[in-house]
RNA sequence: CGAGGUGUGGCUCAGUUUGGUAGAGCGCUGCGUUCGGGACGCAGAGGCCGUGGGUUCGAAUCCCGUCACCUCGACCA
């Protein structure tokens, strides 16, 4: 390919609608261009990439037997009324009419369309287990897309969905599984993806992973231990605090606290630790608008999703008001209203001598026991991992927070959807069950804007071999020179002719501007042929990570550059 | 959905306070000079100033509406 007519523009200066350097990237080198909001169109350099990712993923996934089929995009509502999803997902879904007026909506995920193709199919133990899978677009109508190709509304995913017999052969089944994205990622150079442990969310289903490149700019927030290598997304990682008790408990006493809110105000104030407060945080069910208060030690915070769990509602940070029987500022657990859920997380258990609010307008307590001051109650894990935390693995302080992008996703379903679409099969003797399924999903332009996002410097990305759009770059420096353009041209037909995939620059710029370029589209080799170099009857090869930089005799330089692709390639594989 | 911000050639932005002939740099076209990290000169092309209404002799600029995008939050198989 001659760089010359590549489509897509290459500028200078950074956008100003992008924030994450992938994004601004993407779209400064010719990778992405905007069309309406979370909705790109991608030039060829893209296209290549999300290939070479999508080929990765098809021999991984034939590797453990799947079988690649293809669903609709556009499905009928009425497949969605069956698993009840039509009613319980959200706006996300996007549901139009046809010419008809029948209700349709978009593929956002395909749980419902696997289930319909394999139900009559699977109507016999005989057949199980058995994985399907999909690379197709997807279409989900976010509340707010952001980061470029990050999170988008249309995406492309693979998606699998496996069909068991029992729990342990989908156990079995999910480990390969999870063996297999292991592979992916680092065959697609980028081994530094972790799998952390998730909340499954409204998907259902119990056990859950979540393939992780962590990068200071990802939405997910994960807990990891670098002690042990235990690792959990932080909305589900167990928190664990230890509690020593002092050995007097003071009596519980009243302080008169004037115009003292907050827990820092409060400690402050009585010139006691945070670590020695009770915390109230106040939320209202979506529902009723009725209050839930979690207590908490004063310095940690409440994870949300583990209260959604726990209540099994959604629910919205309250709004307090004088009819609510709260006092804002003054909280407590001893003598709050009887108006409200009250819940205490484990990190106050085994505690005494603590502040809290008395209920009462201007006044806290000191020396609150709970054991002693409100006997019988019970603790739930409400609360957020710290970093510095204990290890729920290994029992260590060991605990680190880290930033990353979910690449891809794999999930222990259940029955949850071939029990309400009725899909069941007869075992040998004779009886219906319902199978057992298991999802996996890699989000395919997710993953190569996360590895931009992950690697790349100033001028550009740093692709990995295996999937770089181009294996080699050639600048021909000074093409107007006639030996130059010869030797570049010699060199171009020889490499693709040996299989190489090489983008040529024979443009009549400046070594600038053809530099700029080549760091833009971040082919991992580059190829330089100039005046200067010709004197010396050498080409130079460098890498695109400035790793290495040689200067090869111009008749080596082929099978040089040729066996520079073939370690990098093999390097990955290994 | 809540809060804030921004809409002016393909891109980055000035001009809006105080209404008076639409600007700069990059990019694009042509010619010439350059040539190893986004060179330079000259000559060009390209814009109903997001959009609808209003005020005014006159609106990018003032007023009202609306749309889009960005940021934070909520939401997110």
């Amino acid at each position: 390919m001659k760089l010359e007519k590549l489509v897509g523009d290459r500028f200078k200066e950074r956008p100003s609608d992008c924030q994450i350097d992938s994004h601004a990237i993407m779209v400064r080198g010719g990778y992405i261009k905007y069309v309406a909001n979370g909705i790109f169109s991608s030039y060829m350099p893209t296209k290549r990439i999300c290939r070479k990712i999508e080929q990765i993923i098809r021999e991984e996934m034939d590797a453990i037997d799947g079988q690649e089929v293809q669903f609709p995009v556009v499905m009928p509502a009425s497949l969605w009324e069956e698993s009840g999803r039509y009613e319980s997902v959200g706006s996300e879904l996007l549901r139009f009419s046809d010419r008809n007026r029948s209700p349709m909506v978009l593929g956002m995920t395909h749980e419902e369309a696997a289930v319909h193709l394999v139900r009559e199919y699977g109507q016999s133990y005989t057949k199980y287990p058995f994985m399907i899978y999909q690379i197709q677009t997807k279409f989900r109508d976010e509340a707010r897309p952001r980061g470029g190709l990050i999170r988008v509304r249309e995406f492309t995913m693979k998606d699998a969905y496996s069909f068991h017999t029992s729990q342990e052969d989908l156990e079995e089944y999910y480990a390969k599984c999870h063996k297999a994205y292991e592979n992916i990622f680092r065959r697609a150079g980028v081994p530094e993806v972790i799998s952390v442990k998730s909340d499954s969310g409204m998907m259902g289903g119990s056990v859950s992973h979540e393939f992780m490149l962590l990068t200071p700019v990802g939405e997910d927030t994960i807990a990891i231990c670098k002690e042990c290598g235990f690792s959990a997304n932080m909305e589900a990682a167990e928190s664990i605090i230890e509690n020593t008790r002092d050995e007097v408990s003071n009596p519980l006493t009243e302080v008169y606290t004037p115009n003292i809110h907050t827990i820092e105000e409060v400690c402050d104030f009585l010139k006691s630790p945070k670590e020695k407060s009770c915390k109230a945080v106040v939320y209202q069910r979506n529902e009723d608008d009725s209050y839930v208060v979690v207590f908490v030690r004063g310095d940690v915070d409440v994870n949300e999703t583990k209260l959604r769990n726990y209540l099994g509602c959604e629910f919205h940070p309250a709004v307090i008001t004088e009819e609510s029987g709260l006092n804002p500022g003054y909280i407590g657990p001893v003598g709050i209203t009887e108006n409200c859920t009250v819940l205490f997380d484990l990190s106050l258990k085994n505690t005494n001598n603590l502040s809290c609010g008395a209920n009462k307008e201007e006044y806290h307590y000191t020396g609150l026991d709970l054991d002693r001051d409100l006997p019988g109650i019970e603790y739930h894990d409400f609360a957020k991992i710290m970093e510095g935390g204990i290890c729920p693995k290994c029992g260590k302080h060991t605990v680190t927070i880290s930033r990353g992008i979910e690449v891809g996703n794999i999930f222990q379903l259940g029955t949850k959807y071939t029990k309400t679409m009725n899909m069941t099969y007869l075992d040998s003797n004779g009886e219906a069950h319902y199978p057992i399924m298991g999802c996996y999903g890699i989000g395919v332009g997710r993953l190569a804007a996360s590895v931009c996002e992950a690697h790349h410097d100033d001028y550009g990305p740093i692709w990995p071999m295996p999937i770089a759009p181009w294996h080699v770059h050639i600048c021909a420096v000074r093409s107007d020179d006639a030996d130059v353009k010869a030797t570049a041209d010699k060199l171009y037909e020889e490499l693709q002719s040996a299989g190489a995939e090489v983008i040529y620059d024979d443009r009549q710029v400046s070594a600038g501007f053809m530099f700029s370029d080549a760091d833009l589209l971040g082919v991992p080799v580059r190829v330089v042929i100039s005046p200067r170099n010709l004197k010396e009857n050498v080409c130079e090869i460098t890498a695109r990570d400035k790793s290495f930089s040689y200067k090869i005799p111009v008749e080596e330089t082929k099978d040089k550059v040729l066996s520079i692709i073939k370690e990098m390639l093999d390097k990955a594989n290994s």
